[in-house]
RNA sequence: CGGGAUGUAGCGUAGCCUGGUAUCGCGCCAGCAUGGGGUGCUGGAGGUCGUGGGUUCAAAUCCCGCCAUCCCGACCA
């Protein structure tokens, strides 16, 4: 396991999928486009899990679960809806196989097609909405808040691990309510949601705004988004949430009568975020020694690695481990104490660098006769010795610390990525010399939006939602513009 | 889905041009020493050469199909 890691400088692709594999997260699997999580990176998503489901749960909503096959003719009820994503659907027309009369194995039984082809949801509303119609008959079923944890397949041309698989795991959420102010309450409400758990949890800043009706979701009135920007420079979309307006309760025909009797269509809302999460936490912390994780999500907080000459020794410092383990455990961390006889503490230190443990405490025959242990941070890779009695608090504090100095390293990181631009000429040099988010003015035109992808690559990230208005002049166009709104390369 | 590259032990590779069943390193197993930043020595196990077909006395090597991965484009959470 002796190994370096590519640097982000040298090859920023490369040392990702280095992280992604030296630190245990995912692997490719047998399916094209199709990864395994590993255990350990799919104990940092279970963390991730946890968190927004306690949040989903407080802000009234409730988990069920929907069926992974839709009808196909339950694509074509809403048009935008389908034509988002009919480029990326699997379809399943068969449902029996049999042995082949030539030899050649296994083949589909073309006796048993099927006679409605099932599409794979690569998002459930319409299978959903089909479902709310039976529930929905009254104002007083609304609002309707439920969410699911699924997983979900977009027949991607090209994959990355995390980032973009053919197959990923999500939420979704799908509300119902009386009215429109209702829903698009709910759909900024989840937004923040998300704010607040990328920010929080994963210490990671982003942007809140709303997406163009170029970027928007098919099917959606509105889309609201958060964007954080990566190590290289690129913006990756986080989360998204949708107002989804009438067009699904029209599309499946869910109507409520209201306190007077009238019948109208509900008002929807759908928010989902990903496993793509996984990749933001990556590019958003690790460095060239491998992954960081922030201590909110990391699944071990604190390894405890013994220095020992002679078995007597070894005993010493294992009772004083024991000691620590107990009590940072009573302290809520998760610890583990590594006494793996075949390896040295040089490779265990190295080792646990790279998979991002947020503290490491190393106990040797020094620290059994003076009372002390070293404790090392993985964000900054300083050591100091800390006396053991003082050692609880300490690593408490640091779990705190670290997760603030994460946040506040990825807020400066963005701060120094974020430009303003006032020609198009500018614009194209921040984005070949270092990328990141940039405020330029814009016409509003599709047109304009669709020659500047065309040209440069970057799109429109999104417009922010507390955006400063602001007269200027388009940086494509020249045409007046009263606000700047968010460019980048985006994942 | 187009262009390019690659596929040999768990991983990384040599061999391929000029056919004769395979090289080296890491890892793994055993033992001894070592132990405050990726340990050393000794011995050992492990391979349908991606896959299917063809040429040949003989194929990792030559030819054709297929699959997968990576890079570059079009598409996208």
């Amino acid at each position: 396991m002796s190994q370096e890691f590519t640097s982000r400088d040298k090859d920023y692709s490369k040392w990702y999928n280095d992280i992604v594999e030296k630190a245990d997260l995912a692997e490719h699997s047998a399916v094209r486009g199709c990864m395994v999580i590993k255990p350990y990176g799919y104990s940092i998503w279970e963390k991730m899990q946890q968190a927004l489901d306690k949040m989903f749960k407080d802000t009234g909503h409730v988990n069920a679960y929907f069926p992974l096959f839709i009808p196909k003719s339950f694509f074509s009820k809403e048009a935008s809806h389908v034509e988002g994503f009919a480029k990326e659907c699997a379809i399943v027309t068969h449902y029996r196989l049999k042995n082949d009369e030539n030899g050649n194995g296994v083949i589909v039984d073309p006796d048993a097609k099927l006679e409605e082809e099932l599409i794979i949801r690569p998002t459930s509303e319409t299978i959903i909405w089909n479902t709310y119609k039976g529930w929905i008959q009254s104002y007083r079923d609304l609002p309707l808040l439920i969410n699911q944890w699924a997983n979900v397949v977009r027949w991607e041309m090209r994959t990355r691990l995390f980032l973009r698989t053919a197959e990923f795991l999500w939420q979704e959420g799908h509300t119902a309510h009386a009215t429109a102010e209702e829903a698009i309450v709910e759909t900024e409400k989840m937004l923040n949601v998300y704010a607040d758990f990328v920010e929080n949890w994963m210490a990671l800043p982003v942007l809140k705004g709303v997406k163009t009706p170029n970027e928007r979701f098919a099917g959606a009135i509105e889309t609201y988004c958060i964007e954080a920007l990566m190590q290289d420079g690129k913006a990756l979309q986080a989360g998204t949430s949708h107002f989804l307006g009438q067009n699904f309760a029209k599309a499946f025909d869910v109507k409520f009568a209201a306190k007077d009797g009238k019948l109208d269509h509900v008002w929807a809302t759908s928010w989902g975020v990903s496993t793509r999460l996984m990749g933001a936490l990556i590019m958003a912390h690790s460095d060239d020694q491998g992954l960081v994780v922030p201590p909110k999500l990391a699944p071990l907080h604190v390894v405890i690695v013994p220095i020992y000459k002679t078995d007597e020794q070894l005993k010493q410092i294992s009772d004083v481990a024991a000691g620590i383990k107990k009590n940072l455990e009573a302290k809520g961390l998760s610890v583990k104490y590594d006494d793996r006889d075949h390896l040295r503490p040089g490779f265990k230190f190295a080792e646990y660098e790279f998979k991002g443990v947020p503290v490491r405490i190393a106990i040797g025959g020094r620290d059994i006769e003076n009372g002390t242990v070293e404790v090392a941070r993985r964000d900054t890779k300083t050591k100091e010795t800390v006396k053991q009695t003082e050692l609880i608090a300490k690593v408490e504090q640091l779990m705190v610390d670290i997760q603030q100095n994460l946040y506040k390293q990825a807020l400066d990181r963005r701060t120094a990525g974020t430009h303003k631009a006032d020609t198009y000429d500018d614009f194209k040099r921040i984005l070949d010399n270092k990328g990141g988010f940039i405020y330029a003015h814009w016409d509003g035109t599709a047109e304009t939006e669709q020659k500047i992808k065309e040209e440069t690559k970057a799109t429109i990230r999104c417009i922010p939602l507390d955006n400063k208005q602001e007269e200027g002049n388009c940086i494509y166009s020249g045409k007046p513009s009263k606000q700047r709104v968010v460019f980048a390369r985006a994942y």
